[in-house]
DNA sequence: ATCAGATAGTCGGATGTCCTACTATTTTCG
DNA sequence: CGAAAATAGTAGGACATCCGACTATCTGAT
């Protein structure tokens, strides 16, 4: 069973959306449809994402925080600011940094004037990984993301108003 | 350490659709912002409903096939059907329905025409954890999932295309 | 100066997702 | 009719995320 989605021959939101109505949900159901396309939009997005990274055997998780450091002035940053510039969670940048280590793609250092904070610094193979991998992702997702230009303008701005009411900035 | 996002000064996604101008990779900056937001957004929604859904000890994950079984004519699919419906993978579905079925919220009964397949049927008490979730949900995310009424319109607009063209419908 | 409280990281555990087998049936078709 | 191909589920493994707990270190208020 290699999977191959059979293509449904209904929109299966659309449905759950109609559905929502006949139970007498209709003021919650445009929300559900919003929250529920965005769970099934995000796994489509990642497993198009995932495919283009893994022949640089990365995971979109690691190439974000190996991007963070190819960005940043000293391509070092403490463990705890990459969390918080990438809104994940401590464990998570430990994780993934524990899997870049273990790749020789960044390596920890202790930080100069704070003992508990850990740096982390790119290593020459993780920049130059950093850079194919972006090429790759640039070219095979990012340039054409499957959506018109102005679809992709009118999703970030949507989006980036619900970041903003999340408190992300 | 509990965790609470400090609330960046600056939005990281915007931060990073600028740096990607800079090194020359502009063609691919919307799109890359477009993807990144739809990961955070993703995250966001995830962590409210499942905020939501703790009391009744169900997963997002587990609530939608619950509700899938609650929506069906005789509340009760085959696992194949459930894995379909959701866009999830078959051992995904494997794996909810375990948890749900120890919980007492389903029940796997055999496929009375083919004996490959499994049937899986909500139990009463299951359909009394779907629909209180559903309203729980319904009252604190889906009816005001932190969206305007137009922006919720445009981002299911947008995203039903991004599905339709990954082949979902 | 000192001690309580905040902060940086790591560890172990629970969940969810996907993938690659592998088994059991059912279908298809030569 | 009988063998090849397709389909339904499960098992085991790799990853990512979050949470709670615990250690080490820094800060700030008394």
């Amino acid at each position: 069973m290699t999977e191959s989605p059979p293509r449904l021959a209904a929109d299966p939101i659309a449905e759950a959306h109609r559905q929502w109505v006949e139970h007498g949900w209709a003021d919650a159901a445009d929300g559900m449809a919003a929250i529920t396309s965005l769970m099934r939009a995000h796994q489509i997005a990642l497993s198009r994402v995932e495919a283009v990274l893994r022949p640089f055997e990365v995971t979109f998780a690691r190439y974000e925080v190996l991007m963070l450091l190819f960005l940043s002035r000293r391509r070092s940053l403490p463990m705890r600011t990459i969390g918080s510039r990438l809104q994940v969670h401590q464990t998570s940048v430990t994780n993934a940094v524990d899997r870049l280590e273990a790749a020789g793609l960044v390596a920890r250092t202790p930080h100069p004037t704070d003992r508990r904070a850990t740096l982390v610094e790119l290593t020459p193979v993780g920049a130059d990984v950093a850079e194919r991998a972006t090429a790759a992702l640039n070219a095979g997702v990012f340039a054409d993301p499957g959506l018109s230009p102005s679809s992709v303008a009118s999703l970030v701005a949507v989006l980036r108003r619900m970041r903003r009411d999340a408190g992300d900035f």
